[in-house]
DNA sequence: TGTAGAACTGAACACGCGTAAAAACTTGCA
DNA sequence: TGCAAGTTTTTACGCGTGTTCAGTTCTACA
C-alpha cells in the first residue's frame, strides 16, 4: 500500500524527444533544463515542471554523459572496506563530493591489485572528471595509478608510496601525530616500545620511522616489536594479540608502554594483556599502558577505553576533495599546497 | 620510477574507428571482440591482441553501455557503511556479482532517504540490469523502492518492510537465529530480558518478535527494554551502553542473562558492565550474562570476548545475487522461493 | 505601437559504439 | 580444383542526448 497519488500511474517517458513532445516544448530547450534550470525561462521553467510532474521521466544517464564535455564524476577507489577508518573517510567523502554537485562512482579493490587495476580502467572508461585513490598498503600495480594520473586530475588519499612523492596528497600527518602520541607516553610514565606490524603499508612504515624520530629527539632508546612476517589472510587484531601474548608469557613487556602501529592492532593488544590478567592503564604513572592511532568508533567502548590519536578523517576526505575539485577546475595549485598532511589530536582514555 | 615498458609511451588512441585502421581490423570486428574475444577467429583474436599492446585504448563505457540490449550492471544501495556488518555484505555482494560477470554500481544512502531516492534515480538512469536494496530500516521512502521495482528486477535485502511481505527478499532467518539465542541462554542459565533498540528498523523488530515467540514457547516471562525512544544522531553503542548503566546503578539486572538486539548494543552492555565492575560471563552457570547478534568481526578480541549469534553475511550476500540474477536472466522464481532467509549459528565466547 | 534583445524552435550534425545485411574473403575437405 | 561453411569487411543505420545555427516568437521598454 503506498501513498495514493504516489505517481503508479505517470505515462513513462523514455526519451526527451518525446518528452518534448509532451509538454509542448522544444527539445533544446529540455536539454538546457536538465542541465541547469536556470538556463532557461522562468515561463519555460514552470511549464516543464509541471510536465515533469504529469510524467516519468529520466535522463539517460550514459547518454548525457557520453558528450558533454565534462561528466561530473568523480571516481574514487578504495582498498578495502571492512575496516571503519575507510568506510568513515568514503562517507566523508562522498557527501563533499556531493556538495561540490559531483556525482561519485566508488570502486572498492578488495585486497587485490587485479581488481583496482580493473576499477582504473573503469574510471577512465567513464571519463570521470577526476579520482582519488587510496592505494593498496604497498601491493598497488604503481604502473595503474601513473596511467591515471597521466589522464585525469589525480589526488591520492591517506597512504602514499615512496616514489610517488611528488603527487598531490591528502592524509594525516603521522610525524605529527604519532610524535604527539610518543610525547603523551613520556610524559605520563615509561618510553613506549612500538608495536608494529609487516611492512606492507606506507602508513604503517611512516609511523615507525615518526615514532624513530621522536624517541631519538627525547633521547630514548626505541624498540619495535611485530614486524616478522605473517600468514596471508592474517587479521590486524590477531596480529597484536598474537605478538603481545607471546612477551606476556614470557614475563616480558608486562610494565612496559605500548604505542600500537593503529586502533586494531591496539584492540589485538587489548585481548592479550586481558587474557594475562593484566590491566592496561590501571597504575597511573605506570604499569602497562596500551595506546592506539586512528580513533577507531569503537575505542570509548572497549574495556579499558582505548586512548588513541585521532586522525582527522573528516578532514582527510574533505580536503581531498577540495583539493581535487580545484585541480578539475583548473586552478593550478602550488608545489608547495600538493601534500596536505592533517594534523591528529591525542583522546585520552583509560588504557593509557 | 617505474618499470621500464610500462606503457608511458603508448599511443594513446580515443575511438574503435581509429583503432581499427591502426592494427588493420575492421571496427565491428573489433566491437564482437570486446564484448568476447572468442566471437573472432583465433587469427584476428591475436592480431587484435597484439595491437592492443603497442598502443593505449579503453573502450568508452558510456557509448558501449548505451547501445546494448543489456548493460551488464547491477545497482546495490547499502543504508550506510560505517557499520561492519554492512561493508561485509558489501563485499559479499560485489565479489558474486564479479564471478556472475557483472558490474558492480554501490550507491551509499548515509541515512538519508533523499539520498536513497537520489540512488535510486541514478541506477534507473543508468538502466542497470538489475537492483539489490538494504532500505534505511524504517526510514525509507517506499515510493522510491515501488519505482524501482517496478522498473527492473529487484531484490530486497537484508531487511525487509512489513507492506513489502511479497518482494524477492534474501536475509537472516530471526526467528531462527534469535530462538537459537533465546534457547542457548536458557539452557545454561537464567531466561534472558531483551535489550533492543528504538522501533527504527524492521530486523530489530523481527528479534524482539522472534523473542517473545521463542520465550512464550518456553513458558518464561519475556521482559524488553532500552525501546524508548532517543535523540538524533545517536550511536548503537552508546544506547547499549545508557540502558544497562541505568539499570546497574539502580542495583537491577546485576544476575540478569541479556540478550542485545545486536552486537554493537551488546558492546554497549558490555562497557557499562565493565564500568560497574561486573563480569559478564564469569560465572559459569549464572551471574550476568550479555549476548549480541551478528558476529560483528571484533567480537573475538573484546573482553570479555562476545557470545553472538553469526549471519551468514557471506551467505546472504551471494544468495542475493544469485537470485537477482536469475531474475534477470528472466528464470521465473517459484513463489515458495521468493524468500530467502538464511539461519544464523551460534558463537559461543566468553560473555555467556 | 515599434523595436531591441532575449528566449525559443527546428533542423541538423556530432558523440562512440552496437548491430544488421550483403558482399568479399578465407578455410577445410572431398 | 571446386565448393560449402565460417569469417571478415563494407556499408549503413540506430541509440539518446549535447550542441550549434539560422530563423522565429516573445518580452520589456521607450
Amino acid at each position: 500500500m503506498t501513498t495514493p497519488g504516489a505517481g503508479q500511474g505517470k505515462r513513462r517517458i523514455d526519451t526527451m524527444e518525446e518528452l518534448a513532445v509532451a509538454i509542448g516544448v522544444s527539445r533544446p530547450t529540455l536539454s538546457r533544463y536538465f542541465q541547469d534550470p536556470e538556463r532557461v525561462s522562468r515561463s519555460s521553467r514552470a511549464r516543464i515542471e509541471q510536465g515533469l510532474e504529469q510524467v516519468e521521466y529520466i535522463p539517460n544517464f550514459f547518454a548525457t554523459r557520453m558528450n558533454r564535455k565534462t561528466t561530473g564524476i568523480i571516481g574514487v577507489i578504495i582498498p578495502y572496506l571492512n575496516d571503519l577508518f575507510f568506510s568513515k573517510l568514503l562517507e566523508a567523502i562522498e557527501r563533499a563530493a556531493m556538495e561540490a554537485g559531483y556525482t561519485v562512482i566508488t570502486q572498492c579493490s578488495h585486497f587485490d591489485p587485479l581488481i583496482e587495476a580493473r576499477a582504473a580502467e573503469t574510471l577512465m572508461s567513464m571519463s570521470v572528471d577526476g579520482a582519488l585513490v587510496a592505494p593498496l598498503g604497498n601491493h598497488s600495480d604503481l604502473k595503474v595509478h601513473d596511467r591515471l594520473r597521466a589522464r585525469l586530475p589525480f589526488v591520492l588519499v591517506d597512504s602514499r608510496p615512496d616514489n610517488m612523492l611528488d603527487v598531490e596528497f591528502v592524509g594525516t600527518n603521522h610525524m605529527q601525530s604519532t610524535g604527539l602520541a610518543v610525547e603523551y607516553l613520556c610524559r605520563v610514565g615509561a618510553p613506549p616500545v612500538f608495536l608494529a606490524m609487516p611492512r606492507v603499508s606506507f602508513n604503517a612504515m611512516a609511523r615507525e620511522r615518526a615514532y624513530l624520530a621522536k624517541m631519538e629527539e627525547l633521547g630514548h632508546e626505541p624498540r619495535i616489536i611485530g614486524t616478522e612476517p605473517v600468514e596471508p589472510g592474517w587479521l590486524f587484531e590477531e596480529h597484536g594479540q598474537a605478538v603481545l601474548d607471546r612477551e606476556f608469557a614470557a614475563g616480558r613487556l608486562i610494565d612496559a608502554s605500548v604505542l600500537c602501529v593503529n586502533d586494531r592492532i591496539a584492540i589485538g593488544a587489548l585481548r592479550a594483556a586481558a587474557t594475562h590478567g593484566l590491566e592496561p592503564g590501571a597504575r597511573r604513572n605506570g604499569g602497562l599502558r596500551i595506546m592506539g592511532h586512528d580513533d577507531y568508533p569503537l575505542c570509548p567502548f572497549l574495556t579499558p577505553t582505548l586512548t588513541t590519536v585521532a586522525q582527522d578523517v573528516e578532514a582527510i576526505g574533505r580536503a581531498s576533495v577540495q583539493q581535487l575539485v580545484n585541480t578539475i577546475r583548473g586552478e593550478k595549485t602550488p608545489d608547495e599546497q600538493r601534500v596536505k598532511l592533517i594534523d591528529g589530536e591525542i583522546k585520552a582514555r583509560e588504557s593509557a
